[in-house]
RNA sequence: GGGCCGGUAGAUCAGUUGGAAGAUCACUCGCUUGGCGUGCGAGAGGCCUCGGGUUCAAAUCCCGACCGGUCCA
């Protein structure tokens, strides 16, 4: 990217100068005739802190300002996005006002809902965590005013850089800032796969917006037009205007305070440093603070505390808590539009996020010893946003109960690790002095059960137990590598991948299911065949997708009697492909479909019975419901919806009775192609639950009076009455913060709810009971089984003693050893186990086989004098081996069996007889 | 979406190379004491989550399901 790019005729007309940095070199426009440096941190340090760049604004004004100011230069203001990207597959957080517009927009595919528009969008990033609070400037929750052109080459401009450059320098002017004391650094901007020219724009040391010019993209191949950082680039059909401007900064720059945190949240960190009875060190040592604040843009924190002499206990003593404040009136916005705007906390995917924001925020409250709970911070938070965004306020219920709900379950994780490191370190201790708990256990420890480093190290220490801990400086990088390793599988369907480049110069295929929700049966023309897929000019067939899956049935030709099964459907950009089981077709040839409609019919009443449990779901348990995940089939469907907890069997219950009723009141479902853009506005995102289709167009889905909207390309019943009744069969956890709703709708329902009923039917023969009495009878029954389990075992102990007194008597000597070797009948290894130990504790050295049906088990015992010479595990070995099987055991009391049942007294004797050749032995060496 | 742990008495957890299911607290009763606490003794309490498989034998090994924890993207 060269310096042309940056040859604004605006620039030369005000009579802006190019300048090369004379720290960082970079290039930069200035009015200024005698400025040296770009102006940006760490080139130079913060000038504003103390002495304000223009009059004191809120969030509220300056935002309220910028939107005005692009309003009456012809801008659409629109209304805020969520968050959460919905609308979005690659990213789960909204990082960026140009977020909202990506990707259909800024390829050109969907034209923008107006242009050129201006925004004020809540953006959330988390890459700096570490660094909020500690940095004076890092937020994760923060919002970026943007104004944004979207220009089509060959078509009208709107405009460019030059508008875009002159807006900026009024707008500044009009807010009162000196623009001779701003500087245009030229940075050229990479992104999520594209790229363009930039320009930051930077007063006081403190960048305050960006101006980038998004007219490139990733080149595929490696011959691209222009290369930046390595990768090759291309221009694209669009070239965007991409502006953001901080509204944190400008109210920042606008308060001159130390910190962004104490510009813009004023009214938490006084509430913050009061819970933790504590003094702002601004109020106790305002030079110091002021000066060390001048210079955090441009130098880390131990190098500021070198320059200003500050002693360690001054960091941390002073800093150090109101660095936690800050981080925490940070994470409490962040966690305000996170909950509201329906993440719910869970061990994956964007509810992760939240959870990670949640327990950095209980950490650093403990750490402050601030005993208000974490949700009133946050309610607090809610109040100071609520002129702006009023429906946050909407959510106050949930997030009160969701923050509380995650504080015991940290609560429960730390009491949990507690205990295990306890456990742990009595494993090492008097291990010898010095003793370190080694580093992959602490990984492992932080891995499996989510305890940081930090927290094992302070329950060791209060043990006492002389064991240590050494937290390596890059331990989250360490854990972090870890993971990277793990390969990522990247699957791509070998089907579409192979079909792409075959349905290229394939006209899209026109989808009668659409036009003709109901019909059966259709004729077509053979546009094509290859392998054994097939592709017409129109079709019935619906292809796989959304969860719904393909249609089945026959295609015959017209000039001949065959019928092509057709066993799968997929579409590929628009092209649908039937493939074939049997046979193949030539072009051009005339044919006529038949579709299954019984399964067609079973797919499109699971389908609306979703739309309809969806809608029913988020009634009963709240706005936060958001479709995760969606199956569909011809007995049953399933959806996962997103949930802070488990769905109860009242809730359950509570679903299948609101489902029901929106099918008995025989609603209509609409479907229709509506514009993009007007589909989002009128519905919200709440449209793409079942995911993000591509294109202008969007099929809705519409059931009774807007009750519940998608987009969805499935195939539905046309009245909810059709669907017919809908069974919830299961709910079930498949992950925290995600619950999996199964149920069967129409004949399919009414089979399992038969299903149900025999089982319970039969249940009931069995114990000869009325099925109302099943619960009582099942728990008497297992109540008595129990005892008589105990009763078995107390008697088994008494036949056992009473066999004992005549087991001795058939005791026989052999070579001077009491040796007991007998068949029992029916006992079992337990007691034969019993009888076993006591002899052998009398001396006598025992084999007792017994039989029970197919099996014949045996026990062994020798007294301890015996045991040098006899082992029982040997013996029963020997004795097993008759039996067909094996045993084995300790050397004083073995067990073991067989299934040849009638070998038993061959058993016992060949046992004897094993135990007279070694005492033979025995008597020869006495 | 991927990885790693775990599920045994009411609670917290042991359970060795597969070979007779344990400890501590809590509970009940008795003794100790004028009474409480305490101390001592005894007792009750287990489909070892479930279903398959391997084996003479599975709490233990293998596979699957269910439930829970946790880390990463």
């Amino acid at each position: 990217m060269n310096g042309e790019e940056y040859s604004i005729e605006y620039f030369k007309e005000n009579e802006y100068i190019r300048k090369n940095c004379e720290k960082c070199g970079s290039h930069f426009w200035t009015r200024d005739k005698d400025r040296t440096t770009c102006g940006d941190a760490p080139c130079e340090t913060y000038s504003f802190i103390g002495k304000p760049i223009f009059k004191e604004r809120n969030a509220d004004e300056v935002r309220e300002s910028f939107l005005s100011f692009f309003e009456k230069h012809s801008h659409t203001r629109m209304k805020r996005y969520p968050v959460v990207a919905r609308w979005r597959d690659d990213i789960y957080l909204n990082i960026a006002s140009i977020a909202d517009f990506q990707p259909f927009v800024t390829s050109g595919k969907v034209p923008p809902p107006a242009n050129p528009l201006v925004i004020s969008q809540p953006c959330i990033r988390l890459e700096d965590l570490e660094s909020i609070g500690k940095t004076g400037r890092h937020l994760t929750a923060f919002e970026m005013m943007g104004h944004h052109a979207f220009n089509k080459r060959g078509g009208a401009e709107i405009y460019w850089k030059n508008e875009t450059v002159k807006y900026c320098d009024e707008f500044l002017r009009q807010l009162g800032v000196d623009v001779d004391s701003v500087t245009y650094k030229e940075a050229p901007w990479v992104g999520g796969g594209n790229a363009g020219p930039c320009l930051e724009v930077i007063t006081g040391g403190l960048e305050l917006a960006t101006l980038v010019f998004m007219d490139l993209k990733l080149s595929p191949s490696p011959q691209g037009e222009i290369s930046i950082k390595g990768q090759q680039y291309e221009k694209m059909d669009t070239y965007i205007v991409d502006t953001g401007y901080g509204l944190e900064r400008f109210v920042w720059a606008s308060k001159g305070t130390p910190t962004v945190y104490d510009a813009i949240f004023p009214v938490v960190i006084k509430e913050l440093v009061n819970a933790a009875g504590i003094v702002h060190p601004l109020e106790t040592h305002p030079e110091i603070i002021i000066r060390y604040a001048s210079l955090s843009g441009a130098m880390r924190r131990g190098e500021r505390a070198k320059r200003l002499d500050i002693s360690s206990e001054f960091i941390k003593n002073t800093l150090e808590p109101i660095e936690t404040i800050y981080a925490v009136a940070d994470h409490t916005k962040c966690l305000a539009f996170m909950l509201a705007d329906g993440i719910v906390p869970s061990n994956a995917k964007e509810g992760y996020l939240a959870r990670l924001v949640l327990r950095r925020a209980f950490r650093m409250l403990n750490s402050l010893g601030i005993e208000t709970p974490l949700e009133d911070i946050v309610l607090l938070q809610i109040k100071t946003l609520r002129k702006s965004f009023p429906e946050l306020k909407n959510s106050v219920d949930r997030i009160v109960e969701i923050v509380s709900l995650e504080k015991r379950r940290y609560d429960e994780t730390l009491l949990k690790g507690e205990r295990i490191v306890k456990q742990l370190a009595k494993g090492y201790e008097g291990k010898g002095e010095e003793q370190k708990i080694p580093l992959d256990t602490l990984i492992s420890l932080y891995d499996t059960h989510g305890l940081p480093p930090e927290f094992v190290k302070e329950v060791v220490s209060n043990q006492e137990t002389g064991v240590g801990v050494d937290v390596p400086e890059n331990f989250y990088s360490l854990v972090a590598s870890m993971h990277s390793s793990e390969e990522r599988k990247e699957v791509v369907e070998p089907f579409v991948e192979s079909m792409e480049e075959k349905t290229k110069s394939i006209p899209a295929t026109i989808k009668l299911y659409y036009e003709e929700p109901s019909a059966v049966e259709f004729e077509a023309t053979v546009l094509d065949s290859f392998d054994d897929s097939v592709i017409l000019d129109r079709t019935l067939f619906f292809p796989e997708g959304g969860g719904q899956p393909a249609d089945t049935g026959f295609l015959t030709p017209k000039d001949d009697n065959r019928a092509l099964k057709v066993v799968d459907v997929q579409e590929v950009e628009g092209v649908i492909l039937h493939k074939i089981a049997n046979g193949g077709l030539s072009k051009g040839a005339a044919v006529s479909g038949h579709i299954n409609s019984r399964r067609r019919i079973a797919h499109a009443r699971h389908h609306s019975a979703t739309h309809i449990v969806v809608c029913a779901a988020r009634k009963v348990l709240g706005s936060h419901i958001w479709q995760a995940g969606a199956q569909k089939g011809e007995k049953r469907a399933r959806i996962d919806v997103t949930h802070f907890k488990r769905i109860s069997d009242a809730e359950r219950s509570e679903i299948e009775r609101l489902a029901n009723r929106m099918v008995m009141e025989n609603e209509e479902i609409k479907a229709s192609f509506e514009d993009r853009n007007e589909a989002e506005q009128k519905y919200g995102f709440g449209i793409y639950q079942g995911g993000v289709p591509p294109g202008e167009k969007l099929r809705i889905v519409r059931i009774a009076a807007d009750e519940d909207v998608q987009a969805c390309a499935g195939t539905h019943c046309s009245k909810t009455g059709e669907v017919g009744p809908i069974k919830i069969l299961r709910t079930e956890r498949i992950q925290d913060g995600i619950e999996r709703i199964e149920y069967s709708a129409g004949e399919a329902a009414v089979e399992e709810m038969q299903a149900r009923e025999e089982l319970i039917r039969k249940s009931a023969a069995v114990l000869k009971v009325p099925p109302e009495m099943l619960p009582p009878t099942v728990e008497r029954f297992f109540e008595e089984w129990k005892q008589l389990k105990k009763e078995n075992e107390r008697l088994r102990d008494e036949i056992a003693e009473l066999r004992i007194g005549s087991l001795k008597q058939h005791a026989r000597d052999i070579s001077g050893v009491s040796v007991i070797a007998e068949v029992l009948p029916d006992a079992d290894t337990k007691e034969m186990m019993k009888m076993a130990s006591q002899l052998s504790d009398d001396n006598f050295l025992t084999i007792l086989l017994g039989k029970r049906e197919k099996r014949a088990s045996v026990v062994s015992s020798v007294p301890a004098y015996l045991k040098d010479e006899i082992t029982a595990s040997e013996l029963v070995k020997r004795v097993c081996e008759v039996l067909g099987g094996s045993g084995g055991g300790k050397a004083e009391l073995a067990q073991g069996g067989g299934e040849r049942v009638e070998m038993v007294e061959e058993a016992r004797d060949e046992g004897v007889k094993y135990i007279e050749e070694l005492l033979k032995k025995r008597g020869i060496k006495l």
